[in-house]
DNA sequence: CTCGATCCCTGGACGC
DNA sequence: TGCGTCCAGGGATCGA
C-alpha cells in the first residue's frame, strides 16, 4: 500500500499568511491591547518584552512580510485612523502608519502549526494556545501552535529595515530581473533555492513543488543549470500558483480568523505535492517522492526531467548522494530494515 | 561565502 | 487494544 499523506495541516506558506492577514484586517486595525498572557513562551524571541510593551498599544495596520504577519502598532493615545495634524517634528505619513520612531511591530510566523485568531475572551482556548493578547473590546487574538515552530518577535520601528531586508523581496513582488539574478548562478538545487527566504520569500515546501511541477522542472536540478527560458517559466508559474491559491481561500476569508483555518480545500488543487504513485495531470506517469533539500519532495519523472542521473531502484532517491541509505538521518539511530523503501514502491 | 545536515516539537499513522 | 517508532516541516545553527 502506498504511504499515504492524509494528514493535512495548514501548512501555512504565503497564500495561507495571506489569507490570514486579510481576515484581521476585517476585525484588527484601530483595537487596543489591553493585556498579554502567555503559555509556553520558547518560541518568543523575548516574551518578558511583551507584557511590557504592548498593553497600552493600538494595532494601526496588518501586512504580510513573507510568512511573517506583520502587526503595525502605535501608542493608543495616538491619533487613529484619521490624518493626525501636523506636527514639527514628524510628517503627517509618518504618525499616520504608525511609522513614527515610537512606532512597535508584533511579528508572527506561523512556523508549521501556527494559528491566529480572536475570540470572545470567554470563549474556552483550544489547546496549545500560547498566546492570549487582550483588546479592548472584550475579545482577544490568539496564538496557537501546537508544535511551536512558530516565532513571535518585537521589532522596533527603526529596526524594520533591517528585519525587511535579512529577507528577500517577496515571492508576488519579485522582478523577473531579480529573480533571474537571485539564481541563475546560484549551484545550490533549485528546490532548495526556493525554500531560502533569502532568496525570496514566502515559497514553502508545497508550493516548492507545485510550482516546479508547473514548470517541468526537476527540485534537485541546479539554479545555475536552468535555461533562461525555465527560469523565465519558473517565476512565472510561482506567480501563477501562489495567485491561485490565494483566489481559491478568497471565500473562506471572514471565518479564517475565528476558525480552524481548514476551510481552504487549496490541497485538492495540488498537481505533485502529497501525490505519490498517483498519476500526473499532464501525463499520467506515476508522482513520485525524492529528498531533496531535506524535505519531501514530489515531481512526475517524465515531466521533470531528472538531473544526470540515479534512479533509485528503491523507488525513492536523495540527492545529493543518492547511493546513502535514507535511514538513520536523525540521532544516529540505526537503520532498521528499510521499511521506507519497502513501502513506496508500487 | 555557500551549501548540506541536524535539530527543535508534537500528534497521528503505522508496525507489531 | 496498546505501545513504540517514525514522520512531517520552517528555520536556526553548525560544520565542511
Amino acid at each position: 500500500m502506498r504511504r499515504r499523506y492524509a494528514t493535512v495541516f495548514l501548512m501555512p506558506e504565503l497564500p495561507e499568511v495571506e489569507t490570514v492577514v486579510r481576515g484581521l484586517r476585517l476585525v484588527l486595525p484601530g483595537r487596543g491591547i489591553v493585556a498579554v498572557r502567555l503559555g509556553k513562551t520558547d518560541f518568543i524571541d523575548d516574551p518578558a518584552a511583551l507584557g511590557e510593551v504592548l498593553p497600552g498599544k493600538r494595532i494601526v495596520r496588518i501586512e504580510r512580510i513573507g510568512k511573517f504577519i506583520h502587526l503595525a502598532l502605535a501608542p493608543a493615545a495616538a491619533p487613529a485612523l484619521e490624518p493626525p495634524v501636523k506636527s514639527a517634528t514628524r510628517s503627517a505619513a509618518e504618525e499616520s502608519d504608525g511609522n513614527s520612531e515610537s512606532g512597535i511591530n508584533l511579528m508572527v510566523h506561523l512556523g508549521m502549526t501556527g494559528r491566529l485568531s480572536v475570540r470572545e475572551a470567554s470563549e474556552p482556548a483550544a489547546p496549545h494556545t500560547h498566546g492570549f493578547f487582550e483588546l479592548d473590546d472584550g475579545r482577544e487574538l490568539r496564538y496557537t501552535d501546537v508544535r511551536r515552530f512558530g516565532r513571535i518577535l518585537l521589532v522596533p520601528e527603526p529596526m524594520m529595515a533591517a528585519f525587511r531586508g535579512q529577507l528577500g523581496a517577496d515571492a508576488l513582488r519579485i522582478s523577473v530581473a531579480d529573480f533571474r539574478r537571485q539564481l541563475a548562478k546560484r549551484r545550490a538545487r533549485i528546490k532548495a533555492l526556493l525554500l531560502d527566504q533569502r532568496v525570496f520569500r514566502g515559497l514553502g515546501n508545497i508550493y516548492a513543488d507545485e510550482s516546479l511541477w508547473q514548470a517541468r522542472i526537476h527540485p534537485a536540478r541546479l539554479a545555475a543549470g536552468l535555461s533562461g527560458a525555465e527560469l523565465a517559466g519558473l517565476r512565472q508559474a510561482i506567480g501563477q500558483v501562489l495567485r491561485a491559491a490565494i483566489r481559491h481561500r478568497g471565500s473562506s476569508i471572514s471565518n479564517f480568523v475565528d476558525a480552524e483555518g481548514n476551510a481552504g480545500s487549496y490541497q485538492q488543487r495540488h498537481r505533485a505535492y502529497g501525490r505519490e504513485g498517483l498519476p500526473c495531470f499532464r501525463c499520467g506517469t506515476l508522482i513520485r517522492r525524492a529528498i531533496v533539500a531535506g524535505r519531501s519532495s514530489f515531481f512526475c519523472p517524465r515531466c521533470q526531467r531528472a538531473p544526470r542521473a540515479k534512479r533509485a531502484r528503491s523507488g525513492k532517491v536523495r540527492w545529493p548522494g543518492a547511493r546513502r541509505k535514507i535511514s538513520a538521518r536523525r540521532n544516529n539511530r540505526p537503520p532498521k530494515n528499510s521499511r521506507a523503501g519497502n513501502k513506496v514502491t508500487a
